[in-house]
DNA sequence: AGATTATATAGATTACCGTCTATTTGTCAA
DNA sequence: TTGACAAATAGACGGTAATCTATATAATCT
């Protein structure tokens, strides 16, 4: 049994982090911030944010007193990658990942 | 906010769900075969059918007294495609996805 | 050092979810 | 029509998860 695309599903099966996902797609955005473009406390936030780190969705800087997130898009392409290969291996698009991953993952040709 | 993003991931955050799907994924299985499979009784894998109904995930096909359930792959692969859109832009596969549903949804060319 | 701000953690509460047993609905065969 | 089997639904129960308040930890500034 493929044990990461449960964890990975979990992790994505909240509307708030996928709002906060959504929110540190192509950036990096400091804890308060991300607090401040949601409906909800500090706390909440920390703690989805949580989840989302151990899940790998996340990469963290840390910078003097601010921690700054941004989302780990190699890793939410792995994952989708392999439910679209355990699930759906007859669709065009499963042999287009599989190559991909494959190239992406291994070292250039010289 | 992209609620089917939401709704797939939920549907996929459970690991019995998870091997339903795999033993239905390319080929028609009754509810009994399915129960059989799995270690669960027969009234915990309806329930699981139910909602990945609901989510559109399976087709179903109702022949006597049996019912059969396969994985509509389709579907799972659109799924996976917005998620990568909504949260890989960045990443070469996600031009690949867009690409691949732009065509096959769209009707062929005479 | 003390005050302030940023983030994480602890604990409580409430709602949801996975599973079970019991029952209902629907289909076929005798 | 009755009996047997397939599947869905209802209801109960225990566990998990989302959110909050309160507090701890850590860095910065005066």
């Amino acid at each position: 049994m493929d044990k990461e695309t449960v964890i990975f599903s979990k992790a994505l099966a909240d509307e708030t982090r996928q709002r906060i996902l959504k929110l540190i797609c192509c950036r990096w955005l400091a804890v308060n911030e991300i607090v401040a473009e949601l409906n909800l406390t500090q706390p909440t936030i920390s703690h989805h944010l949580a989840l989302l780190r151990e899940a790998g969705l996340v990469l963290i800087r840390q910078e003097g007193k601010f921690t700054y997130y941004t989302l780990n898009q190699a890793h939410l392409v792995s994952c989708c990658g392999r439910l679209l290969i355990n699930f759906a291996p007859q669709s065009e698009i499963s042999t287009l990942v599989q190559n991909h991953l494959d190239t992406s993952t291994s070292p250039k040709e010289p």
